[in-house]
RNA sequence: GCCCAGUUAGCUCAGUUGGUAGAGUACUUCCUUGACAUGGAAGGGGUCACAGGUUCGAGUCCUGUACUGGGCACCA
């Protein structure tokens, strides 16, 4: 339970073993308390994100896990750079989404919102919203995201529903909004209509009937074919193109409309493809959208056979009172059975569904609001032209910017009772909008003409009618749709349209985090808001991080079942080793797919992380930290060795290379350098080298390596805190003790600085050469099959001026002797080598083993060959590059100078390798 | 139909300005040595989808093709 070994513990010793579960726990709390969410007043510059409010439904997926790792890494990274960093946190009231969970709720109950009416729902609709609404920030929590939780907002609540009601009065005013019938796209399952955007396209087997409508007079006919047979009934005329001249003799003749009494007119338009099908169209304005224009272009009546509930009107005559799909099948059976069927075929159609059910879309004209777009569109686009928003990765501006320009206004009203009531109220004497549903359009237009007052829209309550002065006021029964809450996010958190501080400071954000399939839905769309009513974008940048997919590179969803659940992962392999393996699978601009090796590595990163701290721990019993140097004490430049100047170099590229990555929105490259350094570099090097100092018998020696191990430890902990905050948090509280500072927590720590003058490139290369050496020995060794255990002595012979200083460093000697297991090591000349021996290479020489009674000379004769044969293919390569003179000639020098050098090397080594071969058989 | 990505080791994926292809995992061999077997050392394994082109040189740049995924439009 907790870490409280920490606080009462004097040693402060970390647990041998790595058990995240029990390190988690403690510190969300504690940083919470201290107030390190909360914005600092002393930085310099704000830095400041609002998250995507997740919808009060459901709990954290995966998708919120990835989008909030992202989001609290470069909040972590900014507030420990010491900017004045907040996030806001909150949730979306998710309109829809959230109504229909709800309403299943009920439908367990055998019961419809209908049955209980507004008031009663919204009251069930609140209950259900205070039970549930608050699950997923708790998660979130969980998640270590570093919220300021004191500025916590619910697009529901009365800050951000002013903000919505003040903002439809103000684009109301300026005729922003409006209301009319339109062709809208009506769910009959949800029961309201939804905005283009709002509407997806799915893949579904269909059929194509063919219908023949007979002329009037005489005997001719025309066919027409039809995904939607149930529409007939509501056609009001077919279509040819003017230009085509199989009907041009039909043109303004009548046809008689199957299974009704009615005729229809024949007539032309450009809408119509002459080469698709038979070239002949039905049209049924009322239920169609391109039916709707021709419908408009030819003065032709709407005759509405099917209702906003799916089922058949009365004016589909005997089918009245079906539901839709039941209609199909039976016309068709009636066209079938009385002669009018001619053939039917599969055909693959793109149905227009709700995004929120599935259920088909039915296009109806009905009474709704309007926003105008084109203009605010044109500003957002412009906004991303002119650089003041830049999205990341940019390859979606394009998209972004496409869609902005082709933009057709936003139906904002929706038929559902949950969300931001529509502010505009109604006298007896103002037109009222017919409820959808039971009106026509003839209706509406009838009414609208007639009304002596204007309806009021107002952000408060009014209390009487300005024109006649009724109090007999009724507010709209409409809500806005979701999407326009959401898209005063931004400001409406900073409780605009009042001009707090926090607007101030925070407003426009840097950044705003999310994944691209709401880049239209939201994000195009708060940067219009923004721009309308801050005068401002919203935020700086866009980053667009890919979505989680499965191993078949499916969408994780609940229906698909392959949902990998956060809280699992948490649970089985760490919260810190989650957010390590999101943010290294988060490339940008693409999406990604989680596999279990992807937290298996990142769940041995975090244990690889806390024994090599246990080992630094470990070795720290005698060591003082030094005082007054400073939160960390860099070692005394003439302490160093050359594995700790070869290490500094490393820290400060990994350093430049984190700042630099985090800075342009790759985490991957991030955490991929991290890993790098502090696996690759620290521990399967550095640690090992420190042992020969710390087991040595040189104090000061031992001193300057507990030094360093603590600042290189220390500090690749602040490097990896925006990632990996729980773990690194723990073990840096634990090394507290040498860390000669009056610092509480990580992390408030300030970023590590890239100090060019610890880079040191000549150390770099000498290091790589003893590495070269090492690795070299040890190759020797296991295919000579030395074991581990036994030690043996190496006789090298360096042919390199350069390297023969080094080499004759007696602590490099150490070195060597230790990662490679050797005794006594001799350097030397070629005539002194030993009789019998193992051989290798180097860059730089020769490296024997002398190894009497190891040596069985068949088998290592043959590795020997084995080795000569790589060689030479390497030789014969680089001899063909050198002996081309295009190459010499066109190539950069240094380029041709670097083959030379490589291939005089492996010339070399081939010929101390022929060498020994005859010394082997002699 | 238009546009955008992707195609690299058995698997999951990196690869910045063109210069002899990398990681994790899996596999083989050796090792439980006082940080770590959730580990260490070494090794095998790749015509970088295909076909052209540019270039001294192409995984990387250009064109085309195939397949996969996504976005947009049409869909009577």
């Amino acid at each position: 339970m907790g870490v409280f070994w920490l606080n009462e513990l004097p040693s402060m010793e970390l647990p041998k073993t790595y058990s995240p579960q029990e390190t988690e726990s403690a510190w969300y709390p504690i940083w919470e308390a201290q107030g390190y969410f909360q914005p600092s007043v002393d930085g310099k510059v704000a830095y400041s994100i609002v998250i995507p409010p997740p919808n009060v439904t459901g709990s954290l997926h995966m998708g919120h896990a990835l989008n909030a790792t992202l989001q609290d890494i470069l909040t972590r990274w900014h507030r420990m750079r010491g900017d004045r960093t907040l996030w806001v946190p909150g949730t979306d009231h998710g309109g829809i989404a959230t109504q229909n969970v709800v309403e299943k709720l009920l439908r367990s109950e055998k019961m419809t919102r209908f049955d209980l009416g507004r008031e009663a729902f919204l009251e069930r609709m609140w209950k259900w919203r205070g039970e549930s609404g608050d699950t997923i920030l708790m998660q979130l929590r969980r998640l270590g995201a570093s919220c300021d939780w004191t500025r916590t907002r619910f697009t529901m609540d009365e800050v951000c529903s002013r903000a919505v009601r003040e903002a439809f009065v103000r684009l109301y005013g300026k005729g922003l909004i409006y209301r009319g019938p339109r062709m809208v796209n009506w769910c009959p399952r949800c029961q309201t209509a939804l905005a283009d955007i709002e509407v997806e396209h799915e893949d579904r087997a269909g059929k194509l009937w063919h219908i023949r409508y007979p002329l009037e007079k005489g005997t001719g006919e025309i066919i027409v074919a039809t995904t939607r047979p149930e529409t007939m009934l509501g056609d009001t005329a077919v279509a040819v193109n003017p230009d085509d001249p199989r009907y041009a003799s039909l043109i303004g003749q009548r046809l008689r409309l199957p299974l009704t009494e009615r005729t229809i007119p024949i007539v032309a338009d450009s809408a119509v493809d002459a080469a698709f099908g038979t070239g002949a169209v039905k049209v049924t304005p009322a239920h169609d959208p391109t039916d709707f224009e021709i419908g408009e272009r030819h003065g032709l009546a709407h005759v509405v056979v099917i209702g906003f509930d799916g089922k058949m009107t009365e004016q589909a005559g005997i089918y009245g009172g079906l539901d839709r799909f039941d209609a199909r099948k039976r016309i068709v059976e009636d066209l079938e059975s009385q002669g009018y069927l001619i053939k039917t075929e599969d055909y693959k159609l793109a149905a227009a569904v709700c995004y929120r059910c599935a259920t088909i879309i039915e296009p109806l004209v009905s009474d709704q609001w309007f926003m105008s777009m084109k203009d605010l569109a044109s500003r957002a686009a412009q906004a991303t032209r002119d650089g003041r928003v830049k999205i990341f990765p940019a390859s979606w501006e394009k998209p972004y910017i496409s869609w902005l320009d082709n933009i057709r206004d936003w139906c904002i009203s929706r038929q559902i009772w949950w969300g931001h009531r529509i502010p505009v109220y109604y006298c007896p004497n103002s037109y009222v909008p017919p409820r959808t549903g039971s009106k026509t359009l003839a209706d509406s237009k009838h009414l609208s003409a007639s009304a002596p007052c204007s309806p009021l829209a107002s952000v408060e309550l009014p209390e009487r009618c300005p024109a006649c002065g009724s109090t007999e006021l009724r507010q709209d029964e409409d809500v806005l749709d979701t999407w326009f809450s959401s898209a005063l996010w931004p400001f409406s958190v900073f409780h605009w349209p009042e001009q707090t501080d926090d607007l101030k400071s925070f407003y426009p954000t840097n950044v705003l985090v999310t994944g691209h399939e709401i880049l239209y839905l939201w994000v195009a769309r708060m940067v219009m808001m923004g721009l309308e009513f801050m005068n401002d974008v919203p935020f700086r940048h866009v980053y667009i991080h890919g979505i989680v997919r499965d191993k078949q590179g499916k969408k994780m969803s609940k229906s698909l079942g392959n949902v990998i659940d956060p809280l699992d992962i948490m649970k089985q392999y760490g919260t810190d080793a989650l957010r390590f393996s999101l943010a290294e699978s988060s490339i940008p601009g693409r999406d990604m797919q989680l596999s279990n090796d992807s937290f298996l590595k990142a769940r041995n990163f975090a244990n690889k992380l806390w024994n090599v701290s246990r080992f630094v721990q470990m070795n720290l019993a005698d060591y003082q930290s030094p005082e007054n140097r400073g939160p960390v004490s860099t070692p005394e430049p003439e302490h160093l060795a050359l594995a700790d100047r070869w290490i500094l170099d490393a820290l400060q590229g990994t350093i430049a290379g984190v700042t630099e990555a985090l800075g342009s929105y790759n985490p991957a490259e991030a955490s991929r350098l991290l890993y790098e350094f502090a696996w690759g570099s620290l521990c399967d090097w550095y640690v090992e080298v420190s042992k020969v100092a710390l087991t040595g018998n040189d104090p000061s020696a031992r001193t300057a390596k507990q030094a360093m191990l603590v600042y290189i430890l220390e500090t690749t902990l602040r490097l990896l805190h925006p990632t990996m905050p729980f773990e690194t948090e723990t073990i840096y509280q634990s090394l507290k003790p040498w860390l000669a500072t009056e610092s509480t927590h990580l992390m408030i720590q300030p970023w590590p600085q890239a100090d060019p003058s610890q880079c040191d490139a000549i150390s770099a290369e000498k290091f790589r050469l003893v590495q070269n050496i090492v690795t070299a020995i040890r190759t020797l060794r296991s295919e000579a099959i030395i074991p581990p255990a036994t030690r043996t002595d190496c006789f090298i012979v360096c042919s390199e001026a350069r390297w023969t200083d080094l080499l004759g460093d007696a602590e490099v000697r150490a070195t060597i002797c230790f990662l490679a297991k050797i005794d006594q090591l001799t350097l030397g000349t070629e005539k002194d080598r030993p009789a019998e021996f193992l051989f290798t290479v180097f860059n730089g020489g020769e490296i024997y083993l002398p190894a009497q009674d190891l040596v069985d000379k068949v088998k290592e004769r043959i590795r020997l060959e084995r080795n000569r044969a790589q060689l030479e293919q390497l030789l014969t390569k680089g001899r063909a590059m050198l002996e081309n003179r295009d190459f010499i000639e066109r190539a950069p020098k240094e380029e041709v100078d670097n083959r030379r050098a490589t291939l005089r090397e492996t010339q070399q080594k081939l010929d101390w390798l022929a060498r020994n071969l005859e010394g082997l058989s002699g």
